[in-house]
DNA sequence: CTTATGAGTTTGTCCGACAAAGCTAGATTT
DNA sequence: AAATCTAGCTTTGTCGGACAAACTCATAAG
């Protein structure tokens, strides 16, 4: 195919990747610790050796990736990237991919159970007390899905956060972003709903607390059943999530 | 808590972070399609009436978010955000948050079993080639352990692409990148190793083209365990991804 | 019809500048 | 002496202009 390579492939990365190249690979491998300051824009330009614009795109690069950040005073320091930015980047990425509500409902049904069984296994005193927590909050705005569908949400982070695995916490997040918008409208849509929601998330606090992982995973396939079934009194499953619904999963990234 | 609000927060954001929503705005809700051009920095320059060094702030911003890219002649233009590349992203912070290998073998565990059985159910006789093409190749290089990881690798994307679901080909992406690389260690530090992966993806195949989802499972759960037992071997589960591993996951960005 | 050429665009980078906001430390007041 | 104020210094965000390299496109030459 190629002939004998007589010269490397030379470098031609523009200025401002390589500077943002540089700072992120001092922070993945650890020689700049969460927290740390990066320094002023002038003393990169110094270290680099290029203008200050320049360093400046690679600057925006890499507060993007959430790699760094500015502190109160605007100071760039390096920081661990949240979950939950990223994946709003990720929800994002699969509204662009128009994918299915098919799609959405099958990965979370999978990531759900796996989340609860984890949750059954691993829950700690703590975690249990922000269910209970939130449950409480739930019992009492059953007649309204706005707030309802928010603790929802809710619910099932803090059931993530429970199974005590930052893989499935991270992996579950961009398609609960785009599923659970949808549950405002199918409380507000179906008669009894909150009511069963608040039922399906007291069954669930009740089989963690028991250590119960068969009740555990029949009460989340429920949950999710439920779900699907008032879905498909709105929309098909087959419908590509909107453009338009993006508005929702939009507005919460404030 | 607060007091009535007389005026509503001002909006003080950075005039780049405005030039990045904006455009980011028009691309999410569809107004600018994938493949379609957002005009030149000097266009951008006139339609936004900021200067040319903050524009070039927030292309990076929406660059690096993988919605806008350079075409060939480095103009730019809307596209689809590339799973892979977003997976990158997740892999770093998964490493920096330093999940231990347990979260990630129990969380993979889940979505390639996930993966197989979408793959059972609505495989198309293509990706099945692919499998099979994969398949022939890896059986090749049984001796070769940084052949046979790749090879590896691929095999368990296209088996997620076979599931036909893109939202768990999203979600399972960023704990492969982490899972995978170790495999080159597992199978050239155990005798016979190489033999088993292949053994385990011939079964596969075969669970695959017989829509078998039990011989599916079974044999991803065993594959797995493989990986568990070979990589007991060699460090504990309970050790968090090294900063230093990913120099691993690092070089395939390229 | 293909190739070469050359003018015009566009990007990547640099330089210098300035207002606004934050920080620091000396000066002032109680 | 402690608290407060003030003025200067730093840093960021933005701006204007500039230029070389790479690319586009149309025209001229073979």
């Amino acid at each position: 195919m190629a002939a004998t390579p007589l010269f490397r492939r030379i470098d031609v990365a523009p200025a401002y990747q390589k500077v943002a190249d540089a700072i992120e690979r001092e922070i993945i491998n650890g020689r700049i610790k969460p927290g740390e300051p990066i320094g002023t824009e002038q003393q990169l330009v110094e270290q680099f050796g290029v203008n200050r614009s320049t360093v400046r795109e690679g600057i925006r690069v890499l507060e993007e990736g959430g790699l760094i950040r500015r502190d109160s005073s605007r100071r760039l320091q390096a920081c661990l990237p949240r979950y939950n930015k990223l994946a709003t980047r990720l929800s994002r990425a699969l509204i662009l991919h128009e994918v299915t509500f098919r799609e959405l409902f099958e990965a979370s049904m999978t990531l759900e159970v796996a989340s609860v069984e984890g949750a059954v296994e691993r829950a700690t005193d703590e975690n249990i007390r922000e269910l209970a927590d939130n449950l409480a909050r739930s019992a009492e705005v059953v007649g309204n899905p706005a707030v309802l569908a928010e603790l929802d949400a809710e619910f099932h982070v803090l059931m993530a956060k429970a199974s005590q695995n930052r893989v499935l916490q991270l992996a579950r997040e961009p398609a609960a972003q785009l599923f659970f918008p949808t549950t405002e409208m199918i409380v507000g849509g179906v008669p009894e709903g909150g009511a069963r929601l608040v039922e399906a998330h007291r069954h669930l606090l009740e089989a963690i607390k028991r250590r119960d992982k068969a009740a555990g995973v029949l009460w989340t396939r429920r949950h999710l059943q439920d779900w699907r079934r008032g879905f498909e009194k709105i929309a098909s499953l087959d419908r590509s999530v909107e453009h338009t619904y993006m508005e929702h999963a939009y507005a919460a990234r404030q």
